[in-house]
DNA sequence: CCCCGCCCTGGAGC
DNA sequence: AGCTCCAGGGCGG
């Protein structure tokens, strides 16, 4: 029998509203993966929502899996069905893209407040703080500890495939969801992430669940969402005044999520941001320090180094420029300063100035340019795996010849 | 409070 | 081939 193929729905907007090829690439997200040319697929929510975009609008389709027919009679078919036509895949869209707030308007206030903002953020319009899953937003960031964005794709994918229930495929691609906390509460977890190549990260993922799943729980985690920006599915509430160090609930559930192995100040950070709805908490990574000493004055006197201290004082700083959506204006800056990204970026900071610098040596005078450190930065790009199949492979790959290295 | 060495891994540059 | 550095850090001393 011909099955017909899930329906293409259409959601109009501007791309400076929502970019899905910017806002999926950026780093908050490592699950997205492309399905086929300008497609993006990701199991979300028991189905596969995939999503094409074009100048007028996002489209988007869901297959769920087949309900698992108990009747002993006919052939059973594997392959996906059709949604439903009162499903909520468009209010989970609406909720996970964060579609509320007028984006342009945002960017126009923030641009209006910071110069450096002004300057940057053309060129990288469309991009929303997604409202993920808080708990996958926790494991995902734990990976990201010393890390590329393409191989903590890697390791979740990893996660999803071992430990995650399947929701279908898509050209026999299996989607798998994001694994429970129960599910990466074995006994056998770290050994086996560790044969995943997770290296010591095997072991904050490990502990951390246990922790969720048997001493915390899930609905601890869930509680620290910010009342306006819950889990979806669940009623907004107020959030309460902004202040210099974030709001109330922002600053406990900071706090809260320190206690919980492989979380220090970024990663709770992120998972405040990316997964709780706290849209003032700064995630301070490397990028974030380079561009805080590059464009806001930072690394001098007394913020010389990136410490405790000075990680405040600079989430202080970018809450004082940007308000309530500090953490939104900061992931902008912090994508125009991607590699992935580089080809976006703005008049090559200028041709950088040569520092002639003027040595003896012996009886000459030598005269030589001293090529500066961010030139000779330029030069390490290294391009993203473009096609996704190729990404794929290379996660196999990965993972085959971790295996083998062990028998051997 | 700050600083340092260490932790796993893979890719890139030299 | 072999080495260094770096990639969205965290932890313990």
């Amino acid at each position: 029998m011909a099955l017909r193929a899930a329906e293409w729905h259409k959601l109009p907007t501007s791309l400076t509203e929502l970019c899905i090829n910017t806002t999926l690439r950026c780093g908050q997200s490592f699950r997205w993966r492309k399905s086929a040319e300008d497609e993006w697929s990701m199991a979300l929510h028991g189905r596969i929502l995939s999503l094409k975009q074009d100048a007028e609008a996002l489209h988007y389709r869901a297959i769920h899996p087949s309900p698992v027919t108990k009747l002993p009679t006919p052939p059973p078919s594997n392959a996906p069905s059709v949604a439903a036509e009162d499903d909520d895949t468009l209010a989970l869209i609406t909720h996970y893209f964060n579609l509320e707030p007028n984006l342009g308007q945002l960017y126009e206030q923030w641009a209006a407040s910071d110069a450096n903002f002004k300057k940057r953020a053309p060129k990288f319009t469309g991009i929303r703080i997604l409202r993920q899953d808080a708990w996958e937003a926790l494991i995902g960031f734990i990976c990201s500890s010393n890390n590329n964005i393409s191989r903590i794709s890697g390791m979740v994918h990893n996660l999803c495939l071992h430990y995650g229930p399947l929701v279908a495929h898509i050209d026999d691609i299996p989607y798998h969801d994001f694994p429970t906390p129960d599910a990466l509460s074995g006994p056998d977890v770290e050994a086996h992430l560790m044969k995943l190549g997770f290296g010591y990260r095997a072991k904050y993922i490990a502990k951390t669940a246990r922790m969720v799943s048997q001493e915390k729980g899930l609905k601890w985690l869930e509680q620290l969402s910010n009342p306006e920006c819950p889990q979806f599915g669940v009623e907004t509430q107020s959030a309460g005044e902004l202040l210099e160090g974030g709001r109330e609930g922002y600053r406990t559930a900071h706090e809260e999520l320190l206690a919980l192995h492989g979380v220090g100040s970024k990663v709770a950070d992120c998972v405040c941001l990316f997964g709780l709805g706290w849209s003032e908490a700064v995630p301070v990574d490397t990028h974030v320090w380079q561009i805080a000493q590059r464009d806001y004055r930072f690394g001098k006197g007394k913020h010389s180094s990136l410490t405790a201290a000075t990680y405040v004082a600079i989430g202080n700083l970018f809450r004082k420029l940007w308000g309530k959506e500090a953490g939104w204006a900061h992931s902008v800056l912090f994508t125009a300063d991607l590699k992935a990204f580089s080809e976006r970026v703005v008049a090559k900071t200028e041709i950088k100035e040569e520092e002639v610098v003027v040595k003896k040596e012996g009886d000459e005078t030598v005269v030589e340019n001293v090529v500066k450190k961010e030139t000779v930065k330029r030069k390490r790009i290294k391009k993203e795996p473009e096609d996704d199949e190729h990404q794929i492979l290379q996660i196999m790959k990965e993972t085959t010849r971790r295996t083998r290295r062990r028998r051997s």
